[in-house]
DNA sequence: ATGTGC
């Protein structure tokens, strides 16, 4: 099957257009890291859709996904495939700056993560603010900008804590806002308004973190990081970060569901399906921008959980150390915009995936024991190759089941194991098993990662994050 | 990812 990997570059492939194919799918990896057939078979699927835009690429962390994988970016601009998109729409990394040395906020640790752990909850099913339909529709069809005139006592209790900038600054480092204007409430089911309507404020599970550490390592402040001053990032300093990685919850999943099955049936009966999980509506179908409004609501809900989330700990650690953390920039990995590429405006869905522009602010997340990275989007090199985007973390390569074991079979992941992996950091989880499943044995090494996005000429190392709390769901 | 698994 690698045999299809024909080389154009030492980081870059191309599975050239046979049979099924209807455009060439590039592939962006390491050299000495394989793509899972599953993955690559995924990949081809997707590449058999019907009015593709130029070509599909996929990002060095691909695995495995539902419909297509998880690490891959499709423009069109006849069609939207929700499944592109992804169960989780919008989920994303937030990235906060504490100005304070990690050792200050060490000698609070314990007061910091217990605090957190009380006041957001992490792990599936859990649930938080409480919000009518008519809240729920302001925070879906204007997303962080609904507090300028709510009045309810919930958002009162954080709205000290919101930065006043987050209301108008575009906060995703995409040059569309993070209120996607293109919300309309009518489109959510509401199945999707009932699972949303208490879980705002919440983590999330799988992969979802916060984790606080410090700047390990300063190799570029330019572009958009220059808006800090930098002597604000010397290494010796040690200063903390926060990062939240969380989507859109319950409201996204249903509102993914509700799209996916009808997507799915209407193509079936065509007999255009690629694979069970990739439907998609034609433009000239209601169904189009029916998903599209749906998909910006669950988008905003997951923008405005993040908020929530940071205001949250922000208020924690005003209350706790007297500092107040600045938002860097909070950023989708699931989603799909319109962008322009030249003349042309196509919608693009970037899915395990990231916009990485020139200048702007890549964020790349390891497992929860290593390292991560800030990176600074390049001018690409290869002819728009991959739509400007860049990878969203190092990629698993073990399944759930895989690593954590089951039907009372054990994984491969051993708890001696596991803990060894998390030497010097204190940690959190809402059980052992999610603590296997995520364990960073199971993720690809983000170096090679890192090392692919700048020799791919995507995007470059700017910061490198060392972890010492992490909360898991 | 998900009120998780034919």
């Amino acid at each position: 099957m690698t045999s299809l990997l024909e080389k154009i570059h030492d980081y870059i492939f191309r599975v050239k257009r046979t049979s099924s194919m209807k455009v060439d799918a590039y592939v962006v990896k390491h050299p000495t890291m394989s793509i899972e057939l599953d993955a690559l078979k995924q990949l081809i699927d997707t590449a058999s859709l019907p009015h593709i835009f130029k070509h599909i690429v996929s990002t060095p962390d691909i695995h495995k996904g539902f419909g297509c994988p998880i690490g891959t970016v499709i423009a069109s601009k006849q069609i939207v495939v929700p499944a592109a998109v992804g169960y989780d729409i919008n989920c994303g990394v937030r990235l906060m700056l504490l100005p304070l040395p990690i050792k200050e906020v060490e000698k609070r640790s314990e007061t910091l993560l217990s605090r957190i752990w009380r006041e957001i909850p992490a792990g599936e099913g859990e649930e938080n603010i409480q919000v009518d339909e008519f809240t729920l529709k302001e925070v879906c069809e204007k997303g962080l900008r609904f507090s300028s005139y709510s009045s309810t006592s919930w958002f009162k209790k954080y709205t000290s804590f919101i930065e006043p900038e987050e209301l108008d600054w575009r906060v995703d480092a995409d040059e569309s806002s993070s209120t996607l204007s293109a919300a309309d409430f009518k489109r959510v089911s509401y199945r999707a308004i009932e699972r949303g309507s208490s879980q705002l404020a919440t983590l999330g599970g799988g992969n979802h973190f916060i984790e606080i550490g410090y700047i390990k390592e300063v190799f570029n402040i330019s572009g958009d990081l220059k808006r800090w001053a930098s002597e604000f990032f010397t290494p010796e300093k040690e200063l903390t970060y926060i990062m939240i990685h969380s989507g859109s919850r319950g409201f996204g999943h249903q509102i993914g569901d509700d799209y996916m099955k009808p997507a799915k049936s209407m193509r079936k009966r065509e007999g255009i399906l690629p694979n069970q999980g990739l439907g998609f509506f034609y433009k000239s179908e209601d169904w189009y921008e029916a998903y599209l409004g749906a998909m910006a609501c669950a988008a905003n809900f997951a923008y405005v959980n993040r908020a929530l989330m940071g205001a949250i700990i922000r208020k924690i650690f005003v209350e706790t150390l007297g500092v107040e953390p600045i938002l860097v920039r909070d950023i989708s990995h699931n989603i799909a915009r319109f962008e322009k590429f030249g003349k042309q405006t196509v919608l693009v869905h970037r899915k395990g995936a990231v916009s990485a522009r020139k200048g702007k602010i890549v964020l790349l997340p390891g497992s929860m024991g290593t390292n991560s990275f800030v990176l600074l989007g390049e001018e690409e090199k290869h002819a728009s190759l991959t739509f400007f985007s860049s990878a969203h973390g190092a990629g698993r390569v073990m399944g759930r089941r895989e690593a954590a074991g089951k039907r009372g079979r054990p994984g491969k992941v051993s708890w001696e194991e596991f803990e060894k992996s998390m030497e010097g950091i204190k940690w959190k989880t809402k059980s052992k098993r999610s603590a296997l499943e995520e364990a960073p044995m199971c993720y690809k090494d983000v170096n090679l990662v890192v090392e692919t996005t700048e020799k791919a000429g995507i995007a470059s190392r700017a910061l490198e994050l060392k972890p010492k709390l992490v909360i898991k769901g």
